[in-house]
Order: structure tokens, then sequence, then C-alpha cells
DNA sequence: TGTACATCAGTGAACGCGCGTTCACTGATGTAC
DNA sequence: TGTACATCAGTGAACGCGCGTTCACTGATGTAC
């Protein structure tokens, strides 16, 4: 270890990063994230302001470890000739993908959502976004006219929150414990629910 | 204050309660709970295993708020003689009941989902459970005739994911700076996916 | 090409905080005789 | 009705933890002359 890193704020948010995989976002703090990376624990000072300034960085990442999820769920998609039924597999697998990332990864997930961030820099500059994905597919779902026009605004609301609901259950609330099996069937019934009512 | 407090298990559960609604669960604590109430910050283990053990039980207190909250909401309905409208207002009614509550008491909201609890406990004894209400609403929904028997199952997983979601969002996520008439769009929108994809 | 010096990026010790938890204790309560 | 004693519910001091943050510092780097 040189005496100069040369790249200590990455090696921090990487570090960061690491940590909220394992212990979500109360589990990434300045000290653990130093010692982790064997640096003294206050060199951290000279990249980020603050804990939160640090935090804010990695829950970034862990957005943009959730896009890329699901971005890669949609690049994965057989061909689909028809327009209408690709939006709409599209949407389904950027669904799916969302939920399943909650379940395999829930502490980048919890960081991800779980950090005050303001609007603006939690999407703003994101390599990719979840969100804009969701939307796009939505858009290409009313240029398809598969969705009338009039019922496009606030339609990304409605199917985010859906996933994002079933995804929260799941690995935080009530629905924790739930079998595998019984798990898909709420995942079908989401999914149904979201793509049946737009 | 007496040296035997009669009651400190309840005044401490109480007092937790107080702590969730400002802090949410990492609000809650033995010595913070134990100096509200005004006494030596080890009593509490007369009454509770540890920390968690309060936590737990504070954290099923929240979810009684919640159901509590929905429960008046569906109470102040006018009179609706059609079984299937009336039903329908119901679920319209406890969605929007939810997702005020979060945003109305976020620190609670996030106490009554944010604890591990088993799934046992987390229902078995509750006063007011909403899972069940709402499990309710769907069932007369189905007895009314107004949703084939068939697509009952898993639908309150459905329901309930849309609304939970959209309250995630709004008080921890990326919408949390919506404006009010935006959060009213979204709200609309996610109710009206929800009732429309049953 | 070499040297002086400003600037930058780390170090190490220390402070203070609040927390959960354990220990040996003491004051209050109720019950058996 | 009174007394001895077990039981219960509190007290107060202490331990150890990890944290964020600040301080004065020193080693490395690069630039001007």
């Amino acid at each position: 270890m040189r005496y100069h890193h040369g790249n200590l704020r990455a090696a921090l948010i990487e570090a960061g990063v690491g940590l909220a995989r394992v212990g979500g976002p109360d589990g990434v703090g300045l000290r653990v994230a130093t010692r982790e990376v064997g640096v003294s624990h206050n060199a951290a000072y000279r990249h980020f302001a603050d804990r939160d300034d640090l935090l804010r960085e990695v829950s970034a990442r862990c957005m943009e470890e959730l896009g890329r999820c699901v971005e890669a769920r949609i690049a994965a998609l057989p061909e689909e000739p028809h327009a209408v039924a690709a939006a709409w597999s599209r949407l389904f697998a950027a669904g799916t993908a969302y939920a399943e990332f909650a379940i395999a990864e829930p502490g980048w997930f919890r960081t991800a959502f779980g950090v005050p961030r303001t609007v603006d820099s939690a999407r703003r500059g994101l390599a990719v976004d979840p969100y804009q994905m969701l939307a796009d597919a939505l858009d290409e779902l009313v240029s398809a006219g598969a969705i009338p026009i009039e019922r496009r605004p606030g339609a990304e609301y409605a199917a985010w929150s859906a996933v994002h609901g079933l995804s929260c259950l799941l690995i935080d609330g009530p629905l924790r414990d739930l079998p595998a099996a019984e798990r898909d069937l709420a995942l079908g019934k989401v999914l149904a629910m979201a793509i049946g009512g737009l």
C-alpha cells in the first residue's frame, strides 16, 4: 500500500458497496470502510465531507446495480417481432428482475432506497436508471398503441409501486418468510395486475 | 414515581411507540425509553429479554396503529346498499388510508415493517390486522360476484403490494419530494390499477 | 538539472457520545405460620 | 394480629463497544525558478 493511495475515493466507495451488501445502509461507516481499504480512518475526510456523503455515493451505486440487473434481463430477451408483445415482455422482464434483485441482494436494495437523497441527486448522473427504463417501456407501449395515451400519465407510479411494494414486503415485511413457490405466485399476481390494470 | 412502578412494561412500550414515531425503529432504545419513563436504564430487563424484545413489541403496536387508521376510514364510509359497490369502496378506502398513514406517520410505518418478526408474531394477536382487513374486502368482492373466484388466490398480494410500494417510495424512496398534487395523482393511479387489474 | 517550497494526501492520538448489557445491591410486597 | 422470610422490581456503578469527528502532524508530489 503506497502512502498515496491514488484512488482512495473510488476504493472507499467500493468498500462501502461491499458493506451495504451485507449490512444495508447502517453497515456503511467511515471507520469500517477505511479499515477495509487498509488506510487510516480519517483519510476518508480528504474525499468525503462526512459519513453521509459516502453513504449517498454508495446508495447511488446500489441503485445502478439494480438498474444493471434490470437492463441485463431485458437485453437477454429473445427477439420479438411484434412491437406490442415486445414492449409487454420488456415490462414483465423488468418487474421480474427488480423483485429478484431485491430478494437476492436485500442489503443493496435497502441501501438504494433507504438513504435520503434529493430527487435530483437520486437520479441525475446515474449510469443506468431503473425508473427511466420503466418509463421507456411504458412509452413504447403507448407508441405501439397498446395503451391509450390518456392512461399514460402516472402509469409509471402504478407499475413501479406494485413491484417495489412486493419487493419490500418480501425482504423486510410480513411476507419475509414466504416459501419460494408462494413468492412466485405473488410475483405473478402482481405483474398480472400491473399489466392488466394499465 | 413509586419505587414499584406498577405498569412498567406497558409504560416502556408506550414510550417506545413515541420514540418510533420520531425516529423510526432505530430511535427505539432501552436507555432512551427508560429515561423517558423516569426509571433506571436496566429496570427494563425485568420486562424484556433485550432491546429487540422491546422493539418487536413496539413494532406490533405500530402495525396496530396502521390497522386502526384503515379501520376508521372504512367505518366512516357512507351507507352503500349495493354490495359490490360497497366492497369496492371499502377496498379503495383501505388503500387510501394506508398510504396516508405512511405519509403522516413515516416513523410508525417504518417501525411496523422494518423490524424482523416472524410471520406468526407479526400477525398473531394483533388487535387489528391490516392484512386481514384487505383479505376480507377481497373475499366480499368474490362473494358479491365482482371478482371471479379463480382470480382470488394471491389477489391480496397484488393489492397490498401496490399500495405498500407507493407508500415506501413516497416516504423513503425517490418519490419523497413529490408535490402533494402529484402524490394524489400517483395514489389515484395506483388504486385504479389495483382495482382495474383484479 | 537541481533545489526550494507550496500543496496535497495521508497518519496517529484523542475526545465524546450513546448504546446494550452485566453485576451486586436494596427497597417493597405478599405469604406462611 | 404480628413477625420472618422468600420473592419480586427496582437502583447505581461499571464495562466495553464502535462510531463520527477534530487536531496537529508528516510523508509524498509537483511546480517555479
